[in-house]
RNA sequence: GGGCCGUUAACUCAGUCGGUAGAGUAUCUGCCUUUUAAGCAGAGAGUCGUUGGUUCGAAUCCAACACGGCCCA
């Protein structure tokens, strides 16, 4: 490294600036394979043209009086070029054999092919854009350290093709997602990341405060509470994509930070957003993909609609081998949930059984896309009530490769019934419950008291559908710069 | 929070039974004008995660801690 410096400072000495300013290619490298790639060698000679180009040097193979190197850009590719001291002359070459890996060049010249036919650059001008001090990954081994893959990720980046493919299709399922709403009438709008109250889901949020109105914030942990207000307002569709932050443990599924989508749609149901979240996915898949079929950590797992709708205690049943009266007997069930380890907090009781034992014993053997409906209205505080059956409420919960992808519900629009759950929900904190709010949002119940038509709404997180799409293990190897401790 | 695994050169990794540290890549020097992880010859490069302990002697054994990974809660 300090021989780069030493470099660095002869390079000055020579009157060259190591930090090159204006540079203009021609081409992005990808254009370069995509316009050029299927033409012969003598092809190219007809052809003739001088370009201007410009990367990073990735490798370089030297001879005596020549040399062949590869250099990448950001459009991701790679192109071979042939520097030769008889062409770029003394000086050029001299330069040129003082570079490092890591380096950035530009490089003029016109194609040609090899006599192995690779697609390669000859090299009449070259010129240092940016000097690099540090040296770059083993060029065949790559990077491999999790840790500083995912601290430098711009390493992790550079060196590792596939890494740079899954935060494309990242970039691409968040593109394809926005077009399918925008395409049915949903608007995009952002809600407050700092709320007063932290609401619509159940989690303990991140705390901070606002210096000059001296109050208490919360990073919000869902957008829902703001989302229904818009609804009130009459924005009719809305859906929001964006971050989500909850004080909780870090894991190959958690990251403090997360990114969900959240629409709402006036005048539909649950039963509505099935068969929409059903293309939805499939949307993004056939465009993504081009196949409805994937496979994920070996499983293969198919998108193809309609999915299996199945009852939550018809699921303890058929997937997690409870018993059907047992599942039907509320005394019976709580007392197997407790002896399979679930903690009933005060005030708890059938219903959180039921969606304990659920993650449990089902959740995990759901690799095919599966709609749970029937949850229990215990655990849902924001879910219209079932018209047929009041202990549950009109909700689903839809699972891909054992995995909780969307939660959705037609929403609670009675701001009394809405009040005494938020009631009870502020009775749980204060028993000491950390996950509840501080306090009924009064401010969202006025909302509703003006009338919020008939909605359903649905959240789908983000980060679980690319890796499902991308076949990531980990959801840090979905977000760019996962939260770590500190270095010390 | 608990358990297991990992941490050795810039990168990828060896390191036997406890005896003063090794390879490849990268870097530097020399040779080489169509290579494909180019090749050949040579050189420099290390707080063995940190701190203690055991020992004549520790990368190696023990403990604590740090960071990371996986599993569990």
């Amino acid at each position: 490294m300090s021989q780069r410096r030493e470099k660095l400072a002869e390079l000055r000495q020579q009157g060259i600036d190591p930090f090159y300013n204006r540079y203009q290619p021609s081409h992005t490298l990808a254009q370069v394979q995509e316009q050029y790639s299927s033409l012969s060698g003598p092809e190219l000679e007809g052809v003739n043209q001088e370009l201007r180009l410009a990367g990073r040097l990735m490798l370089v193979r030297e001879f005596g009086k020549a040399s062949f190197c590869h250099i990448q850009d950001g459009s991701g590719a790679r192109l071979q070029a042939y520097v030769q001291k008889q062409v770029v002359g003394d000086e050029a070459f001299s330069l040129f054999k003082k570079l490092d890996l890591g380096d950035i060049v530009g490089f003029e010249g016109k194609l040609f092919r090899t006599r192995t036919q690779e697609l390669t650059l000859a090299v009449s001008r070259l010129v240092l854009l940016t000097k690099s001090l540090i040296p770059l990954p083993e060029k065949y081994h790559g990077l491999t350290d999790v840790e500083i893959r995912y601290r430098q990720r711009y390493l992790d980046l550079m060196v590792n093709p596939q890494v740079r493919q899954v935060f494309l299709q990242r970039t691409a399922i968040i593109r394809l997602v926005r077009q399918f709403l925008e395409a049915r009438g949903f608007m995009e709008v952002e809600t407050p990341m700092m709320q007063p109250l932290p609401g619509g889901a159940t989690a303990r949020p991140f705390i901070t405060h606002h210096q000059a109105l001296d109050m208490q914030l919360y990073l919000r942990i869902a957008p829902e509470l703001y989302l229904k207000r818009l609804v009130v307002g009459g924005f009719d569709r809305v859906f929001e994509i964006n971050r989500n932050f909850r004080n909780e443990g870090l894991s190959i599924q958690h990251n403090p930070e997360f990114t969900m989508l959240e629409f709402y749609q006036a005048y539909a149901t649950y039963q509505d957003l099935m068969t929409l979240t059903e293309e939805l996915i499939a949307h993004v898949a056939q465009n993504l993909l081009g196949t409805l079929k994937l496979s994920y950590q070996g499983h293969e797992i198919d998108l193809t609609p309609p999915w299996r709708r199945l009852d939550l205690r018809d699921s303890l049943t058929e997937v997690g081998g409870i018993p059907r009266e047992v599942v039907r007997d509320r005394e019976a069930l709580v007392a197997l949930a407790l002896k399979e380890g679930v903690a009933l907090r005060p005030g708890e009781g059938y219903g959180r059984a039921l969606t304990k034992l659920f993650d449990l014993l089902v959740e995990v053997h759901l690799q095919q896309p599966t709609f749970i409906l029937g949850y229990p209205l215990e655990t849902s505080p924001l879910s219209r009530k079932s018209d047929t059956d009041p202990e549950v409420v009109d909700r689903f919960e839809m699972f891909i490769a054992g995995r909780e992808m969307a939660n959705a519900f037609s929403e609670l629009n009675d701001p009394d019934d809405q009040r005494q759950r938020f009631e009870k929900q502020v009775e749980a904190r204060l028993a000491g419950d950390e996950e509840e709010p501080p306090a009924v949002d009064e401010d969202f119940l006025h909302a509703l008291e003006h009338g919020m038509p008939p909605t359903a709404g649905e959240g789908i997180g983000i980060d679980r559908l690319v890796m499902l799409l991308t076949d990531s293990p980990s959801i840090r190897d979905v977000i760019l710069f996962p939260q770590l401790r500190p270095e010390r």
